[in-house]
DNA sequence: TGATAATTTGGGTGAATACCAAACATTGAT
DNA sequence: ATCAATGTTTGGTATTCACCCAAATTATCA
């Protein structure tokens, strides 16, 4: 039982992991890099990259889909943009201001802060951009893995 | 009339700007690169950097101050630091906890966000790592340069 | 089945952060 | 006042992240 702390993935990796579990398909290299005005080969490095880490099967070619893992994994990347736009949003952030700026620093808030805010906020079921699922939540109180 | 972003500084010159306004004297390498436990010839490099871009005032053999400039810049980390951990500490975080967090991914956060949360919160005095100051603050709301 | 489009690979770049070894400057003790 | 010890800087090198270009490879469709 692998212990997330949050900091395993590095940005443009949180990106594209939140990106291939919103589309909820398998999805191509283009894709990705059009969606994020980056070279192809830029991404398709990216990506073999989070399936060596285990995020991801790749098929060369073809495309990436997530793993089990990389599935659970990307629930809380997104679970953690949710928690904390919605905790800026309380602060006089407009959805997109709130979205906009947690893109910037969430690769680097550990899943024991997103736990501890959602437990604070009553396990909010929906923020300003989407509906919050609590599965893997532990709902910020201790809990056996 | 320079506008701070927030987003100018990598995390390491951030924690030395920090380091030094907090020191409120002239700093030597060895002591910066002892608490931040890296190699002196790393810090003396970076204290370059900063040095080159405005931010301290560099003799070398002798040690670093801070420009006016970068005073002025290392009064907004230092608040931007307080008003985060402020913040955190208000959804269960302790003073350490809320630090520590707020350490990893505040070079990611905008002055505008923070004028933002700090203006929300009615500009408080004092946050959970000392005194909160608001001289370039504006107040959140909006103000001519 | 062959041209076109998508993808990957190989080779580079720059920023950030770090280390080590060697050169250089400062300081303090004799 | 000089020299050894200490502190600092420079030069060289490494890694991670993120990016680009050009060339090779694979897939697809007409």
């Amino acid at each position: 039982m692998t212990v997330i702390t949050g900091l395993e993935l590095s940005p443009r990796k949180v990106d594209y992991l939140k990106f291939i579990l919103k589309k909820g398909r398998t999805v191509k290299t283009t894709e990705i890099s059009s969606s994020f005005k980056v070279d192809p080969s830029t991404t398709s490095k990216t990506l073999n990259e989070l399936a060596a880490s285990g995020y991801l099967n790749h098929v060369p070619y073809k495309g990436v889909d997530l793993t089990q893992y990389g599935g659970m994994y990307a629930e809380f990347l997104i679970r953690r943009h949710r928690i904390m736009s919605l905790l800026l949003s309380h602060y006089g952030f407009s959805s997109e201001e709130a979205c906009e700026e947690v893109s910037r620093f969430e690769a680097y808030v550990s899943k024991e802060a997103v736990d501890k805010i959602c437990s604070a906020m009553g396990h909010p079921m929906f923020g300003v951009c989407g509906e919050i699922t609590h599965e893997k939540c532990f709902h910020g109180e201790q809990r056996d893995g």
